[in-house]
DNA sequence: ATGGTCAAAGCGCATT
DNA sequence: AATGCGCTTTGACCAT
Protein backbone atom coordinates (compact mmCIF):
# COMPACT_ATOMS: atom_id res chain seq x y z
CA UNK A 1 0.00 0.00 0.00
CA UNK A 2 1.12 3.53 -0.96
CA UNK A 3 2.42 5.52 1.80
CA UNK A 4 2.84 8.57 0.20
CA UNK A 5 -1.11 8.72 0.02
CA UNK A 6 -1.92 13.01 -0.88
CA UNK A 7 0.27 12.15 -3.93
CA UNK A 8 -1.80 9.54 -4.70
CA UNK A 9 -4.72 12.06 -4.75
CA UNK A 10 -3.36 14.68 -6.38
CA UNK A 11 -2.36 12.03 -9.77
CA UNK A 12 -5.90 12.15 -9.90
CA UNK A 13 -5.69 15.20 -11.95
CA UNK A 14 -2.96 14.49 -14.02
CA UNK A 15 -3.23 13.33 -17.40
CA UNK A 16 -6.79 14.53 -18.20
CA UNK A 17 -7.73 16.15 -21.22
CA UNK A 18 -9.54 16.51 -24.96
CA UNK A 19 -6.69 16.23 -27.44
CA UNK A 20 -9.35 17.32 -30.10
CA UNK A 21 -7.41 20.44 -31.23
CA UNK A 22 -6.90 20.44 -34.96
CA UNK A 23 -3.29 20.77 -35.68
CA UNK A 24 -4.15 21.15 -39.32
CA UNK A 25 -2.05 22.70 -42.05
CA UNK A 26 -4.25 23.15 -44.94
CA UNK A 27 -2.92 22.58 -48.52
CA UNK A 28 -1.72 24.54 -50.90
CA UNK A 29 -4.74 24.60 -53.27
CA UNK A 30 -3.93 23.21 -56.75
CA UNK A 31 -7.80 23.47 -57.52
CA UNK A 32 -7.30 27.00 -59.00
CA UNK A 33 -4.01 26.36 -60.76
CA UNK A 34 -4.31 25.77 -64.37
CA UNK A 35 -8.59 25.13 -63.91
CA UNK A 36 -9.89 25.40 -67.41
CA UNK A 37 -13.61 25.23 -66.74
CA UNK A 38 -15.98 24.64 -69.46
CA UNK A 39 -19.63 24.51 -68.93
CA UNK A 40 -22.19 23.01 -71.42
CA UNK A 41 -25.76 23.31 -70.78
CA UNK A 42 -27.83 20.74 -71.63
CA UNK A 43 -32.19 20.45 -71.38
CA UNK A 44 -33.76 17.62 -70.29
CA UNK A 45 -37.77 16.37 -71.04
CA UNK A 46 -38.07 14.00 -69.20
CA UNK A 47 -40.20 14.46 -66.14
CA UNK A 48 -43.76 13.43 -66.24
CA UNK A 49 -46.71 15.08 -65.21
CA UNK A 50 -45.19 18.40 -66.78
CA UNK A 51 -43.10 18.71 -63.85
CA UNK A 52 -39.90 20.90 -65.06
CA UNK A 53 -36.33 19.00 -65.57
CA UNK A 54 -34.12 22.40 -64.27
CA UNK A 55 -30.26 22.23 -63.25
CA UNK A 56 -29.10 19.65 -66.06
CA UNK A 57 -25.71 21.78 -66.64
CA UNK A 58 -22.58 18.99 -67.63
CA UNK A 59 -19.79 20.97 -66.04
CA UNK A 60 -15.76 19.61 -67.16
CA UNK A 61 -14.00 20.44 -64.16
CA UNK A 62 -10.19 19.24 -65.04
CA UNK A 63 -10.98 15.52 -66.22
CA UNK A 64 -14.41 15.45 -64.05
CA UNK A 65 -17.46 15.20 -65.52
CA UNK A 66 -21.08 15.49 -64.02
CA UNK A 67 -24.47 15.88 -64.70
CA UNK A 68 -26.84 17.13 -62.44
CA UNK A 69 -30.63 16.33 -62.38
CA UNK A 70 -33.19 17.59 -59.90
CA UNK A 71 -36.81 18.45 -60.16
CA UNK A 72 -38.57 21.38 -59.28
CA UNK A 73 -41.32 19.76 -57.19
CA UNK A 74 -39.08 18.26 -54.81
CA UNK A 75 -37.89 22.07 -54.23
CA UNK A 76 -40.36 24.32 -53.39
CA UNK A 77 -38.13 26.84 -52.41
CA UNK A 78 -36.92 26.62 -55.97
CA UNK A 79 -37.31 29.45 -58.38
CA UNK A 80 -38.39 28.42 -61.07
CA UNK A 81 -37.91 31.07 -64.31
CA UNK A 82 -35.93 29.90 -67.08
CA UNK A 83 -33.31 32.34 -66.35
CA UNK A 84 -32.48 30.73 -63.06
CA UNK A 85 -32.23 27.66 -64.61
CA UNK A 86 -30.69 28.26 -68.00
CA UNK A 87 -27.18 28.83 -66.76
CA UNK A 88 -26.62 31.61 -69.77
CA UNK A 89 -23.68 32.62 -67.96
CA UNK A 90 -22.43 29.93 -68.50
CA UNK A 91 -22.11 28.78 -64.75
CA UNK A 92 -23.28 25.60 -63.45
CA UNK A 93 -25.42 25.24 -60.87
CA UNK A 94 -24.71 23.35 -58.08
CA UNK A 95 -26.13 19.45 -57.97
CA UNK A 96 -28.80 18.80 -55.13
CA UNK A 97 -30.32 15.88 -55.12
CA UNK A 98 -34.18 14.47 -55.06
CA UNK A 99 -35.81 14.51 -51.39
CA UNK A 100 -36.32 10.50 -53.42
CA UNK A 101 -32.64 9.83 -53.96
CA UNK A 102 -31.49 11.06 -51.11
CA UNK A 103 -34.06 8.73 -48.97
CA UNK A 104 -32.81 6.09 -51.30
CA UNK A 105 -29.08 6.34 -50.65
CA UNK A 106 -29.87 6.80 -46.98
CA UNK A 107 -31.68 3.74 -46.96
CA UNK A 108 -29.00 2.42 -48.72
CA UNK A 109 -26.35 3.61 -46.17
CA UNK A 110 -28.31 2.05 -43.08
CA UNK A 111 -27.58 -1.21 -44.53
CA UNK A 112 -23.81 -0.98 -45.76
CA UNK A 113 -22.17 2.01 -45.33
CA UNK A 114 -19.68 1.20 -48.26
CA UNK A 115 -20.68 -0.08 -51.25
CA UNK A 116 -19.18 -2.90 -53.79
CA UNK A 117 -19.14 -2.11 -57.48
CA UNK A 118 -21.87 -3.92 -58.36
CA UNK A 119 -24.06 -2.51 -55.53
CA UNK A 120 -22.61 1.06 -56.56
CA UNK A 121 -23.88 0.60 -59.99
CA UNK A 122 -27.29 -1.06 -59.47
CA UNK A 123 -27.83 2.10 -57.24
CA UNK A 124 -26.70 4.65 -59.72
CA UNK A 125 -28.77 3.11 -62.50
CA UNK A 126 -31.66 2.93 -59.96
CA UNK A 127 -31.58 6.57 -58.87
CA UNK A 128 -30.36 7.96 -62.36
CA UNK A 129 -27.31 9.17 -61.34
CA UNK A 130 -23.42 8.21 -62.38
CA UNK A 131 -21.33 5.77 -60.04
CA UNK A 132 -19.41 8.58 -59.54
CA UNK A 133 -21.82 10.55 -57.58
CA UNK A 134 -23.17 7.21 -55.82
CA UNK A 135 -19.72 6.96 -54.41
CA UNK A 136 -18.81 10.64 -53.54
CA UNK A 137 -22.73 10.69 -51.64
CA UNK A 138 -21.27 7.49 -49.07
CA UNK A 139 -17.67 9.26 -48.69
CA UNK A 140 -19.72 12.49 -47.43
CA UNK A 141 -22.25 10.44 -45.64
CA UNK A 142 -19.22 8.27 -44.14
CA UNK A 143 -17.32 11.44 -43.36
CA UNK A 144 -20.55 12.61 -41.63
CA UNK A 145 -21.17 9.68 -39.34
CA UNK A 146 -17.61 10.27 -38.03
CA UNK A 147 -17.82 13.84 -37.55
CA UNK A 148 -21.13 13.06 -35.42
CA UNK A 149 -19.85 10.51 -33.40
CA UNK A 150 -16.55 12.33 -32.66
CA UNK A 151 -18.85 15.02 -31.28
CA UNK A 152 -20.72 12.35 -29.15
CA UNK A 153 -17.32 11.11 -27.80
CA UNK A 154 -16.31 14.48 -27.39
CA UNK A 155 -19.52 15.04 -25.52
CA UNK A 156 -18.52 12.25 -23.08
CA UNK A 157 -15.16 12.44 -22.63
CA UNK A 158 -16.01 15.99 -21.46
CA UNK A 159 -18.45 14.54 -19.09
CA UNK A 160 -16.63 11.51 -17.55
CA UNK A 161 -13.58 14.92 -17.30
CA UNK A 162 -15.86 16.86 -15.33
CA UNK A 163 -16.54 13.83 -12.96
CA UNK A 164 -13.06 13.20 -12.25
CA UNK A 165 -12.68 16.78 -11.54
CA UNK A 166 -15.35 16.86 -9.27
CA UNK A 167 -14.73 13.76 -7.70
CA UNK A 168 -10.75 15.08 -7.33
CA UNK A 169 -12.17 18.31 -5.55
CA UNK A 170 -13.60 16.13 -3.23
CA UNK A 171 -10.99 13.49 -2.08
CA UNK A 172 -9.22 17.08 -1.67
CA UNK A 173 -11.55 18.60 0.06
CA UNK A 174 -12.08 15.57 2.36
CA UNK A 175 -7.62 15.09 3.11
CA UNK A 176 -7.75 19.04 4.06
CA UNK A 177 -10.77 17.74 6.79
CA UNK A 178 -8.79 14.84 7.82
CA UNK A 179 -5.95 16.71 8.02
CA UNK A 180 -7.71 18.89 10.58
CA UNK A 181 -8.97 16.63 13.09
CA UNK A 182 -5.87 15.32 13.23
CA UNK A 183 -5.28 13.96 16.38
CA UNK A 184 -1.51 12.60 17.62
CA UNK A 185 0.48 10.20 14.84
CA UNK A 186 -1.99 8.83 12.76
CA UNK A 187 -0.48 7.11 9.45
CA UNK A 188 -1.58 3.51 10.28
CA UNK A 189 -5.03 4.21 11.07
CA UNK A 190 -5.95 6.40 7.64
CA UNK A 191 -5.32 4.03 4.61
CA UNK A 192 -6.42 5.11 0.65
CA UNK A 193 -8.06 2.20 -1.27
CA UNK A 194 -7.49 1.67 -4.90
CA UNK A 195 -10.29 4.08 -5.68
CA UNK A 196 -8.74 6.36 -3.81
CA UNK A 197 -11.86 6.91 -1.02
CA UNK A 198 -10.74 7.26 1.97
CA UNK A 199 -11.23 4.11 5.12
CA UNK A 200 -10.73 4.82 8.28
CA UNK A 201 -10.24 2.28 11.26
CA UNK A 202 -12.97 2.82 13.67
CA UNK A 203 -11.19 4.61 16.04
CA UNK A 204 -10.39 7.86 14.00
CA UNK A 205 -13.75 7.63 12.42
CA UNK A 206 -15.20 7.84 15.86
CA UNK A 207 -12.66 10.88 16.38
CA UNK A 208 -14.17 12.46 13.33
CA UNK A 209 -18.08 11.96 14.18
C1' DA B 1 -25.49 42.58 -49.25
C1' DT B 2 -23.48 39.42 -46.38
C1' DG B 3 -22.21 35.78 -43.50
C1' DG B 4 -23.30 31.05 -41.96
C1' DT B 5 -24.45 26.38 -43.01
C1' DC B 6 -24.87 22.31 -45.67
C1' DA B 7 -23.87 19.11 -49.22
C1' DA B 8 -21.43 17.90 -53.58
C1' DA B 9 -17.21 17.33 -55.39
C1' DG B 10 -11.87 17.86 -56.11
C1' DC B 11 -7.29 16.61 -54.67
C1' DG B 12 -3.62 14.21 -52.43
C1' DC B 13 -2.29 10.55 -49.74
C1' DA B 14 -2.64 5.86 -47.55
C1' DT B 15 -4.10 1.30 -47.77
C1' DT B 16 -5.26 -3.03 -49.79
C1' DA C 1 -5.14 0.17 -59.80
C1' DA C 2 -9.02 0.83 -57.02
C1' DT C 3 -10.85 2.57 -53.04
C1' DG C 4 -11.31 5.16 -48.76
C1' DC C 5 -10.34 9.10 -46.10
C1' DG C 6 -9.04 13.83 -44.65
C1' DC C 7 -9.09 18.26 -45.95
C1' DT C 8 -10.63 21.65 -48.88
C1' DT C 9 -13.37 24.41 -52.25
C1' DT C 10 -17.60 25.54 -54.31
C1' DG C 11 -22.34 26.66 -54.92
C1' DA C 12 -27.05 26.92 -53.16
C1' DC C 13 -29.90 28.37 -49.70
C1' DC C 14 -31.30 30.85 -45.62
C1' DA C 15 -31.44 34.32 -41.91
C1' DT C 16 -30.06 38.73 -40.58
Amino acid sequence: MEDNNEECIAGLCLGLGLGLGSGHVPKKNKQKENKAVVCLDLAFELCPKGEKAVNNVNHHHDKVERISLERIHDYPNEKSTDSDNSNNNGCRKKLRLSKDQSSMLENSFKQHSTLNPVQKQALADQLNLKTRQVEVWFQNRRARTKLKQTEVNRELLKKHCQNLSDENKRLKKELQELRAVKVGPSPPCIQLSKTATLTMCSLCQKLVN
